[in-house]
DNA sequence: CTGAAAGCGCTTACAG
DNA sequence: CTGAAAGCGCTTACAG
């Protein structure tokens, strides 16, 4: 029978304990567990080797309320939770940020909040509370609120996303525009001239940048027919626009959707309309993902090293809370995967 | 300039504060704000208003140092990232538990672990250091390791599976059994008589009880082709495993996978082979997720509600915080739905 | 009903 | 190099 009453039985050992075995006052003690001047040699190794033997372990809240740092940071995310869920970005996010606090001893807390209001109410409540050492933002918008009330607070803090538009905050971001160019051109080199754009969320920052480079490459290229499209990253939405898109008189040769899931709805929806994917249109997904590879044909894709990405932010963020001062860094760009789901247009059974 | 020295130039509010400006000790303010007998009326409605004027919010530390709760739950999570990181279980898991523990003002540490053992200290080093005051254990083993090991640190902690294989810790789980037999006997009853069951992680708990099940409704249905294939979970086991099973001479009709990522894979597999769903193959995902619903023909799956599952975990953890004893406690089972992946095989062109 | 005090487990000037 | 003490911001017996 493990009854919580029961822990509070065997107090866990703490400086005081350890002093008291070696003989020293506390302050030694800590001196030594921290590894700082003001003991000897020989007294260091001795406290050491007794702080190993009774299992030591520091209290966190005592460190933390004697003007330590508490060694967690937090990630709050405003996505419903339909969303978070189907997108591995997140997760991968997640797991390289994880890898990367991890290994400097830090550990890292979650929130759901619905919306930035209610985000902004969790950074407030976790700062106040000194609950975390600094925190990561998600989700970039134009003119996004949350950049000011966290410059107001000085809560140590890096956001994921720009460039630009991030104040005086540290930020790690990547170019998205020159991947998208590259992808209308290469799209344009396989003899498309009718190509949609199927953006995520208009008011994040980097379906801005997509959708402005969209309208810079096309208009360049002299492709009047050039359209995109703005959804809110589900399967529905892609399937919805594609379905639309599929069944106008001058359809699309290809389509560039601004995440996989989209991408592969997209695709279902081809093979519903008995639309040829890539005979009659090519499909890039941004986003590159297992699920890319698993469709049939595999889809090209647009992939950067998310979990890299996220090791990033978390350095950077370490670095912030250590005191460095305000930088945007900047990631590789995301690289183009050809796969099965692009190709060039077939003449004849492209235009109905 | 924001920089992380500014912020300490303004010290944040104390009960000492308030206590000097509403003329009362620092035990008064304690009493009010915590809505403890020990103060007037009069007084406590005085140190709220003051309280709520300064902007006072508790430092979680000092709280937790003299002994209370520190309002955080911690989930580690084992798998590799990169299964982590296509399931969308998990986040849908996390959205349930985040929204409970919301609700009652408790935070949720996650950390991304690379196997028992170091998941084990990360429990170890949370309790020590007083970080969680319980945590959620996720993907249950036959004999499970960690659960001795919970029980002996005396750490609050709720199971995420079942039935049993969790010794005195509290559970919650769902049968798998029922919805896996129901599931073969729907597809028995359009007629398929060759079906195969690609199984998740062989280790764990449901894996055992899913294939269970598969053997013993087979064989009471006398289906002597029934196969049960292990898997890694991830999309390039399913394709492998599908690809296989599909150029047997005695290929199956029906095909019931782990999850739904296989499930996807396997159907890709199948269009490439030329295989038609349903025609000459039925498939059946388990766990129903968005992805189900993107694929062409749409996926039969095995879903549950799971942010509802991770919203009775997070409740049950905190009774078990709150000193309840230990005990199971049984969720919905999974429920079929029916799409375009499964039909009654077309007798002429399913076997060859 | 209220005040003064001790204590939680650390860290960190300050004396010796 | 070491010890004794104060302090971080709370909570909670213990006296009045």
């Amino acid at each position: 029978m493990t009854h919580p009453a029961r822990r509070l039985s065997h107090r866990r050992p703490t400086i005081a304990d350890i002093a008291r075995r070696a003989g020293v006052s506390k302050g030694a003690v800590s001196y030594a567990l921290n590894g700082r001047p003001g003991v000897s040699e020989e007294t260091r190794r001795r406290i050491l080797a007794i702080a190993a033997e009774v299992g030591w372990q520091p209290n966190s809240a005592a460190r933390t309320l004697s003007g330590a740092l508490c060694n967690v940071v937090g990630l709050a995310l405003s996505r419903p939770a339909r969303v978070l869920g189907i997108e591995p970005f997140f997760m991968a996010l997640v797991s390289g940020l994880e890898a990367e606090l991890h290994a400097h001893d830090y550990g890292l807390t979650l929130q759901i909040a619905d919306g930035h209001a209610s985000e902004l109410a969790v950074y407030r409540r976790w700062w106040a509370e000194r609950r975390v050492d600094g925190v990561l933002v998600c989700d970039l918008r134009v003119d996004d609120p949350r950049v000011p009330v966290l410059e107001e607070l000085g809560l140590p803090a890096v956001v994921i996303g720009g460039p630009g538009h991030t104040g005086d905050l540290t930020s790690v971001w990547a170019d998205d525009s020159a991947p998208l160019t590259e992808t209308v051109e290469y799209l344009y080199a396989l003899g498309h001239r009718r190509i949609a754009h199927v953006a995520g969320l208009s008011e994040l920052l980097h379906t801005r940048v997509r959708t402005a480079a969209f309208h810079e490459v096309t208009s360049r290229l002299g492709l009047s027919d050039a359209i995109t499209l703005s959804s809110d990253y589900t399967g529905e939405a892609g399937a919805r626009i594609t379905r639309r898109l599929l069944s106008s008189p001058n359809r699309p040769t290809a389509i560039v959707y601004d995440n996989d899931i989209m991408a592969v709805a997209g695709l279902s929806v081809a093979q519903e309309l008995r639309v040829d994917v890539p005979g009659e249109l090519s499909i890039v997904a941004w986003d590159d993902s297992p699920l890319c590879r698993l469709t049939h044909p595999a889809l090209t894709a647009l992939g950067r090293d998310i979990p890299a990405y996220g090791a990033l932010a978390a350095r950077r963020l370490l670095d912030v809370i250590s005191g460095a001062a305000p930088a945007a860094h900047r990631d590789a760009p995301a690289e183009l995967t050809i796969r099965g789901s692009t190709g060039a247009p077939d003449a004849k059974r492209a235009t109905r």
